[in-house]
RNA sequence: GCGGAUGUGGCGGAAUUGGCAGACGCGCCGGAUUUAGGUUCCGGUGGGAACACCGUGCAGGUUCAACUCCUGUCAUCCGCACCA
């Protein structure tokens, strides 16, 4: 058969969109499979060949288990709010509604030529009022829940975009989409109390099958760990300084405190301090440094004593003085820390360099060189003494500290509270109004969605202000609860909103009663395979954990995880085996691949060029090494005759369906497509094939390559969809051979292969492998000292 | 610094539980077809003159047998990073 590809593609893609044969049904009887892929951001570059990895993978599983008779959601959207469609319409004046539409055109059309096997009636798009209606009906609902608040804070800013960053956007002291440095500011910021479900977030991924790696990653975002709150008394007035510290079992060898340099206390007791104005310029001097110079370059302690400010070790009443230092972070803990400098490395090296005493409390270590952070005997440490295991002592003086009323256990977490406005105009609004008189009120649910008004200029304002904030028919407004005037927030929400609850919208995208409706949530939940990228796996998974897990516990959805099983995909590098990116040239546009090779074969390169999770460089060449293998496929019509099986390929094609079928679960997809080779090398060599295993053939290639094969099935004389015939089926005593290969060593050495039948005992093969000539030479004259047998695999005879 | 992962031909990568290292593909070499190039087909392809021998980052160890297990070490990549 001719390899006409591209007619075959667009014949096929039409064919199935007119019977519509990958729409999910809501059909609660079958068994369902509801598979999720990251969904694209549409920028205006179009489709990476990453995104066409990102969903090659459960493409194939989803179209396997159609095959296999599930109920299979496959769905795909676009998440279409943000900074670039917004620079883009800011840049060229245009609409960002125009620019989202256009975007979403051009992706749709590309994933198309691809060939996936989408759902296309559930097509979600954030940006569409009737989604984000939904969004922001969950924010009020977190906000009628208290899991909303207001605060002014030193927040994270980027300067260049002129927007308010959560942690999890600006890592690294960069801005996440400009890449600028960030600096701190102190601003208005709506949190989301997602810390409040940080040991929910955490405990649940005991229950989730997530590769490892991306449960560790989540650990340690959300960073937990325990220890104790203790409070010092000051002694010059009338105030305690509370610390948070994981190691309680030190504190009669604190020496010191420190502070953050932002601390309260300092401009509290300013006109108690001696040193004020030398305080004052330390702390000047901190404000200016980037986070980046703060964590990442100074490594040399610095700080200033607090002259006028004494604490009090409440466990001896020691005095000890305070310094203030910028290595303690006012974001962490109570901002202020008790210092061991014996016992921790940081302490140690301001100690040395400050001159402070360091009390030895742990036996083990030369505390004259370096801080002892290991286990040891307690000394100079009264009740303690004698203490050997830290866990012990640990919670020795954990009952002390609670039962003298000076401090008690805590818990702290890195992740923090969710900075969530943004001061854009792509965005859904956030439905607040304030009210001089009420306070901050939320809009009704009837008066949902809140619209985002028209405007001429998108810019934000340069005291960071929204572009919304120009807009007075939207800013003026009657608060809904007095009836009087008040004004509308006018900040948005982060792009992180939307996709937080979006694999809930495709369960019932058009409903308008509710974001989705219960007896579908039911029937669909949760999740049971999402792939996407390991970038998304700290912010994106962790916020929509958090939204999905309050919605649990409003009972809007009945299971508390969203996802069951979670993996990730590698990413695909340019031809020099760097990341593709625009600036080196190295970027390959899928669809000229397509175009060149057809969607096939870029289908089925992309998951044979590597294993699946890892890295792996792009290679022009390759990918016409499978157009070779797919053309090879098509030429099996010319010698597929005759009804039944082949007696000589049979156990080929039984191990091949097995093979195929367990490497498509396990996403090794590579060694799937290797065996698909294996096997059609061993038809070519044999001559000969059936019709039948021509089906059964295309059938399990039909995942990689639906086009090509459907062409092959409806030549075949069918007159049905490949798509949806059924999965093949292989019989386990059919996968060995009669006939095995045994390799047989001598001392561990491989000498030779004797072919045996595959039910040989042991004493036939020790037998058999004495005979075989390549053998011989090797055992003659020499005494057999051990003979070892692995039926079906080898024979080692031990001589001397 | 801490945590995780990886290291196999010229290249991408295969190797259930320790059991013939290099499947499959690319590339390369030779041959056939072709005016030629391309395509296609056939044969070969870890190193090595070798049926010896050497080969899975490096050095040891356990074992009849190690890519696989153990100890140490180096390199690369990723994540977190003064988290008290």
């Amino acid at each position: 058969m001719k390899y006409d590809f591209s007619s075959i593609e667009s014949k096929w893609q039409k064919r199935w969109a007119q019977a519509d044969i990958f729409s999910a049904k809501d059909d609660f009887s079958k068994p369902k499979f509801y598979a999720l892929i990251e969904f694209p951001y549409p920028s205006g570059a179009g489709l990476h060949v990453g995104h066409i990895k990102a969903y090659s993978g459960l493409e194939v599983v989803s179209r396997k288990r159609r095959m296999q008779g599930y109920n299979v959601l496959f769905p795909i959207g676009f998440d279409a709010f943000g900074l670039p469609t917004e620079n883009t319409a800011i840049k060229t004046g245009t609409h960002p509604r125009k620019v989202t539409d256009e975007n979403i055109a051009k992706f749709t059309d590309q994933l198309k030529r691809v060939g996936f096997s989408f759902d296309w009636n559930r097509v979600i798009d954030t940006t569409d009022e009737k989604y984000y209606k939904w969004t922001q009906w969950i924010f009020l609902e977190m906000f009628n829940h208290g899991l909303v608040f207001r605060d002014t804070a030193l927040v994270n800013y980027c300067p260049s975009c002129k927007v308010v960053l959560s942690n999890e956007d600006s890592q690294g002291g960069k801005c996440d989409i400009c890449h600028s440095d960030i600096i701190q500011k102190s601003k208005d910021v709506w949190y989301l109390r997602i810390t409040q479900y940080a040991d929910k977030l955490l405990e649940g991924l005991d229950r989730v099958d997530y590769l490892p790696n991306i449960k560790m990653q989540q650990e340690n975002w959300i960073g937990k760990s325990t220890g104790a709150f203790v409070n010092f008394k000051i002694k010059e007035v009338n105030e305690t300084l509370r610390i948070y510290t994981t190691r309680p079992d030190t504190l009669f060898g604190v020496t010191f405190m420190v502070i953050a340099p932002e601390h309260p206390i300092i401009e509290k007791y300013q006109d108690k301090i001696a040193n004020i104005s030398e305080l004052n310029s330390y702390r000047e001097e901190c404000s200016k440094k980037t986070e980046f110079e703060r964590t990442q370059l100074i490594k040399d302690k610095t700080g200033v004593k607090i002259d006028g400010l004494t604490a009090i070790n409440p466990l001896n009443n020691k005095e000890i003085p305070i310094y203030i230092s910028d290595y303690v972070m006012m974001g962490y803990g109570t901002g202020a820390i008790m210092a061991v400098p014996a016992h921790d490395q940081r302490d140690y090296e301001f100690a040395k360099k400050f001159g402070i005493d360091i009390i030895e409390v742990i036996k083990g270590g030369d505390i004259s060189v370096e801080a002892y952070t290991k286990d040891g005997e307690m000394v100079n440490s009264d009740f303690l003494n004698g203490y050997t295991n830290k866990k012990a002592s640990i919670e020795r003086m954990l009952e002390y500290l609670t039962e003298k009323g000076i401090g008690e256990k805590g818990v702290q977490y890195k992740m923090k509270d969710w900075a969530f406005n943004r001061q854009r105009y792509w965005g859904e609004p956030i439905p607040i109004v304030h009210c001089p008189k009420c306070g901050m009120v939320p809009l009704p649910y009837s008066e949902l969605p809140l619209k985002l008004p028209e405007v001429k200029n998108y810019e934000p304002g340069e005291g960071g202000e929204s572009p919304l904030a120009k807009i007075e028919s939207f800013v003026n407004c009657k608060c809904p609860k007095c009836k009087g005037d008040a004004k509308r927030e006018t900040d948005t929400m982060p792009q992180w909103a939307g996709s937080s609850w979006y694999f809930l919208r495709y369960i019932d995208p058009k409903n308008d009663n509710a974001f989705a409706d219960p007896e579908k949530l039911k029937y669909w939940l949760p999740v049971d395979w999402y792939n996407g990228g390991m970038e998304h796996v700290t912010r994106h998974m962790i916020y929509s954990r958090f939204w999905h897990k309050f919605l649990y516990d409003i009972g809007a959805v009945p299971v508390d995880e969203p996802y069951a099983k979670r993996t990730a995909q590698g990413m695909i590098l340019g031809a020099n085996g760097v990341k593709m990116s625009k600036s080196l040239g190295n970027v390959v546009d899928p669809n000229d691949v397509v175009k060149e090779y057809g969607a096939d074969t870029l289908r089925t390169y992309i998951l044979f060029m590597g294993d699946y999770g890892s890295a792996a460089p792009w290679s022009e060449s390759s990918v016409k090494g499978c157009k070779r293998f797919l053309e090879r496929v098509a030429d099996l019509t010319a010698i597929a005759k005759g009804k039944g099986t082949t007696p000589a390929l049979e156990s080929s094609f039984h191990k091949t369906i097995k093979k195929v079928s367990e490497d498509i679960e396990a996403l090794k997809f590579n060694t799937a497509i290797a065996s698909m080779m294996t096997l059609l090398n061993a038809i070519y060599d044999n001559c000969s094939l059936t019709v039948d295993e021509l089906d059964t053939f295309i059938t399990l290639l039909c995942p990689f390559a639906p086009h090509l094969t459907e062409e092959i099935h409806e030549q075949l004389g069918y007159k049905d969809f490949l798509s949806l015939a059924k999965w093949p089926e292989y019989d386990e005593s059919k996968t060995a051979d009669s006939i095995v290969e045994v390799a047989v060593q001598v001392c561990g050495k491989f000498r030779g292969t004797i072919s045996v039948s595959a039910d040989s005992s042991k004493e036939e093969l020790i037998a058999a492998a004495k005979e075989c000539d390549r053998v011989k030479p090797y055992i003659t004259g020499k005494t057999i000292i051990k003979e070892i047998c692995v039926p079906g695999k080898l024979v080692n005879i031990v001589v001397k």
